[in-house]
DNA sequence: CGTGACATGACCTCTGCTAG
DNA sequence: CTAGCAGAGGTCATGTCACG
């Protein structure tokens, strides 16, 4: 029996037959992204709480001997036994599909899928219909089919006690009334398997609802080098018709044609190719008062918590950088870094608020700074007067310079790793070693804590995360300088 | 994955105008 | 005086972008 299809590939399809194509026939073609591992890992972590408290004591279904014997195994169970099998596995009309939880009873299985999101999104459910489908044409009956997932208010109670992270949404329903549904799409799939590569455009379906890791080899080789989607905000109906019209980049579009004012601007400035800046621009009468503070957080989120009294994917700070101007010709850095796996928020909290003393602006980009003191606050009372004074003297970079700087290779984003490269080409976060952003910081803290990880190691992750945080908050400061003020 | 800031569009009310 | 209308202004839901 030779299976083509498995129901993540179904799920590829969905998206984009070309897609689908591509991983059967070319998985050469993938670039592995560095975060897809993290994601296994916490999938895998909130499975086997799934296993403990919604079916326990079943038995777990390995891949090790391939999977013709999985499949042995799972007969073997669900016809000599009633216990719960994790990762059960069932093939029907060339489709393989391994299930989370499926719990043998009287009238049918009950099925249970476990997603690491925090609520029930279609293709959760259209991937319960294919399960089901595959297990009613394997000869097993489906009687209750459900979705599990996290929900985000359970606060962890501590000692290993998980009862109430996860909720369950029954889609026994809508996941049956898809059956010919699913019927349509494994036929069409394998038909298509059999042709030669699809044709299809580019578009929405590249990024949503999951980023396609093939764009690099659907996109032209002689693509503009101002596309018109990098134009902010774009509608898709004027995409459309802008392409109707003829253009392709950005500069082939005439003065006048866009009524949106920002994408105007990113056109006539991508046009002119040179950056402009704005000085005289509204935010002229803020004069920014000496010392100034230039801040940054790291944050760890997990989807099982790990520490008493949080939740899950709560961001939890556990580092700032700040760097210091007590005059405009000096320039001091400050830090903390806690990698002891301890909860770090409390000492966080108490050497930001004494650190950054009790006058001057303190720039940041982008909202989140203001965020994550504001969750301090409501778990620390006893700092909630200091840490709000903190979040009062904060400047956000990032309306400021939306107004008054465009530079054409910022492409449409005023991030800040967007606008870094135009403002002060000579802080590169390309040449530091390992931690190049926010989520690999993340990645960084997690390997750092883990009981396994030597202090050879534990040290080097030190390093990069301190040089990462570092470059973050002397960014702002070259932006500051940038705004002549 | 979560949150905040902001833009956008749908919908509502309020106001002022005009025709009857 | 009222019914009907259009434009101004407000609220709300939704979507996008930014941070981690």
């Amino acid at each position: 029996m030779t299976h083509r299809l498995s129901k993540s590939k179904i799920l590829s399809g969905i998206q984009c037959p070309k897609r689908l194509w591509l991983e059967i026939h070319r998985p050469d073609l993938i670039e592995y992204d560095p975060n897809t591992l993290a994601r296994m890992q916490t999938g895998h972590k909130v499975g086997e709480i799934a296993c403990q408290y919604l079916a326990p004591g079943g038995v777990y279904v390995g891949l090790e001997n391939g999977f013709g014997h999985a499949l042995k195994l799972t007969r073997d169970h669900l016809d000599f036994s009633d216990l719960p099998i994790y990762e059960a596995t069932f093939v029907h009309d060339q489709v393989l599909i391994r299930s989370d939880i499926v719990v043998p009873t009287g009238t049918g299985l009950k099925v249970i899928e476990v997603k690491s999101s925090t609520s029930v999104k279609d293709y959760h459910i259209w991937d319960c219909a294919v399960q089901a489908w595959v297990m009613q044409g394997a000869g097993r009956p489906v009687q209750n089919i459900e979705v599990a997932v996290i929900d985000s208010s359970f606060v962890y109670p501590g000692k290993g006690d998980y009862q109430g992270l996860l909720k369950t949404e029954n889609v026994t329903k809508t996941a049956f009334e898809m059956r010919t549904q699913v019927e349509d799409w494994v036929r069409q799939f394998l038909k298509t398997l059999q042709g030669s590569t699809p044709d299809i455009e580019m578009g929405e379906h590249c990024r949503s609802p999951f980023e396609c890791p093939f764009m690099e080899f659907c996109l032209p080789a002689d693509r503009p080098a101002y596309p018109l989607e990098c134009l902010p905000r774009i509608k898709s109906q004027l995409l459309q018709d802008l392409k109707q019209e003829g253009f392709e980049d950005i500069r082939d579009i005439p003065d006048g044609r866009l009524a949106n004012p920002t994408q105007e601007r990113v056109r006539r400035v991508t046009q002119s190719g040179e950056e402009e800046l704005l000085l005289e621009a509204d935010c002229s009468h803020e004069k920014f008062s000496y010392p100034r503070y230039f801040l940054d957080f790291e944050t760890a989120q997990f989807a099982v918590p790990v520490w008493k009294g949080t939740r899950p994917y709560q961001q939890l700070p556990f580092q700032w950088s700040c760097h210091v101007q007590d005059r405009p010709d000096n320039l001091r850095h400050m830090e903390f870094l806690d990698l002891s796996g301890e909860p770090p928020m409390r000492d966080f909290a108490e050497s930001l608020v004494s650190s950054c003393q009790e006058l001057g602006p303190i720039f940041v980009y982008g909202s989140f700074e203001k965020t994550v003191l504001h969750g301090l606050i409501q778990h620390m009372p006893d700092l909630a007067h200091s840490l709000q004074a903190l979040s009062d003297r904060i400047v956000d970079l990032l309306p400021i310079i939306r107004q008054c700087y465009y530079h054409p290779e910022m492409r449409g984003s005023w991030s800040l790793k967007a606008v870094l490269p135009c403002i002060a080409p000579e802080l590169d976060y390309t040449v530091l070693p390992g931690i190049q952003d926010g989520g690999q910081a993340q990645e960084a803290y997690a390997e750092a804590i883990h009981p396994d990880t030597t202090p050879e190691r534990i040290e080097e992750i030190r390093k990069g995360l301190a040089a990462y945080c570092e470059m973050d908050t002397l960014a702002l400061v070259k932006i500051v300088e940038k705004l002549g003020r």
